[in-house]
This record gives C-alpha cells, structure tokens and sequence, in this order.
DNA sequence: GCGACAG
DNA sequence: ATCTTGTCGC
C-alpha cells in the first residue's frame, strides 16, 4: 500500500528527508512494552565504500547471544547530522530481515526521541518494522549538559522544550554516559532500564558490543 | 545571523 | 564513522 512505500523511502534529498521526519514523528508511539522482553537486538555497522550493518540478539536474561546477522549494502546518503537513519537504516533493515530470531527489542546505536524533529534513527526504524525500539548512543545530539552522578545506574534527564526526551545514563563508573531515549512502543523507564541490565561490565551495553565487534571493519 | 552537530 | 601506539588509571 502507499503507505509502506513512505515509510521505506531512502532515495531523498536531506531537504525532503528532513520533511519525512516531521511528517513521521506524529506516528511514534511512547507505550509500554507488551510483556517483558526476552531477547534485544544490538545493531552497529561500520562504513567505507559500503555500509556493512550487523544484528546481534542477546537474551536478557542470560546475555548469551541467541542468534546474529550482517548485510552490506552501497552507501547511497551522506552523514549530516539529524538525518542519520537516511544514511544507516537501510542496512539495519537489511541485517534484521537477515534474523532468523526475530527479537523483542531493537536497540540502536543513536537516539530515539532525543532528537530536535523526535525522529532518530530508532523511532524511524522502529516504526518501519512496527517492534518496540529504543536508542543507545555514545554522545548526545541534544541535551549536551545532561551529567548524572557518577555511579552506576545514575542518570540524569535530558530536557528539550520542555520535555523529557531521553536520558544520560551511568553505565559504567567514572565513565562518560550513554545517552538513552525509547525509539517506538517503549517507556523511557523500559529502555532505561534494558540498557543498565544490558551494560554488566562495559560502558556499552552487550548488543551493541558484540554488534560492533561483528560490524568490524575489512 | 552564529555555532552545534548521533555515526 | 575513520585515521592509529602506547599509555595512564581503576
């Protein structure tokens, strides 16, 4: 239907990129999750020529890696920053459909809701999939000043307009946190907690650990 | 108008 | 993201 054909269309312009997100912001859904998740998909690629996407699922409740996936495909869009997902989410849908464990979660590598449009990267393919999303990146792309305690587990919101759009996230002692915000059918507290459960020993959580390891580069 | 700016 | 060895600190 016409509507599927939106919402997989990369071949833009940032100009209309930035034009699909305002119109498909409206569409991400903030609820909770279904059941408790019993497994999470860590996504990461690694780029050159082409983007080499890689899928990880961990089960969250042994963090044992239960299935995984890599697709490359041709880089077609450049980085600029706030339009990520027109560059990345083609070979991120590639390597999920490349799953033969479809997971409960998808955990990206970039910010969800905390996002000046409120469209990044996990609320875009979180949406164009329909499974619940959130995002987990290394730097914020708004809320720069957001510092929480500097224990594990402490956090601080990260406010937009009079919003709460994600949070800066403790993983891991004394260490730079991981800036968390829901992508598609998810709770802030729900993707919050999911990465500290997923961050056991290292600043990054496990899926998208062993995604990147996995990613590598060639 | 001038910076800032996920990966 | 990518270019790149050793090194300081918990």
């Amino acid at each position: 239907m016409a509507s599927d054909d939106n919402l997989r269309n990369f071949d833009l312009s940032p100009t209309e990129a930035v034009a699909l997100q305002k119109r498909l912001a409206p569409l991400v859904e903030q609820r909770p999750l279904p059941a408790p998740p019993r497994t999470v998909a860590g996504f990461d690629l690694s780029t050159r020529d082409s983007a080499r996407a890689a899928a990880v699922v961990v089960d969250t409740g042994t963090l044992e890696t239960v299935d995984e996936a890599v697709a490359e495909l041709p880089l077609r869009f450049p980085y600029v920053p706030g339009l990520l997902s027109f560059r990345e989410a083609p070979a991120v849908l590639a390597a999920y459909e490349a799953l033969s464990v479809k997971p409960d979660v998808l955990m990206l590598d970039g910010q969800g809701l905390a996002h000046p449009r409120r469209f990044g990267i996990a609320c875009h393919v979180g949406l164009i999939l329909g499974v619940p999303s959130l995002g987990a990146a290394k730097s914020p792309l708004i809320g720069k000043g957001t510092v929480p305690g500097l224990e594990k587990g402490e956090l601080a919101e990260i406010v937009h307009k009079g919003e709460v759009v994600g949070v800066a996230l403790r993983t891991r002692p004394r260490t730079k946190p991981i800036y968390v915000s829901a992508g598609h059918l998810i709770t802030l507290p729900e993707a919050t907690d999911l990465v500290l459960r997923l961050s056991p020993r290292y600043r990054i959580p496990e899926p998208t650990r062993r995604a990147h390891q996995l990613a590598g580069r060639r």
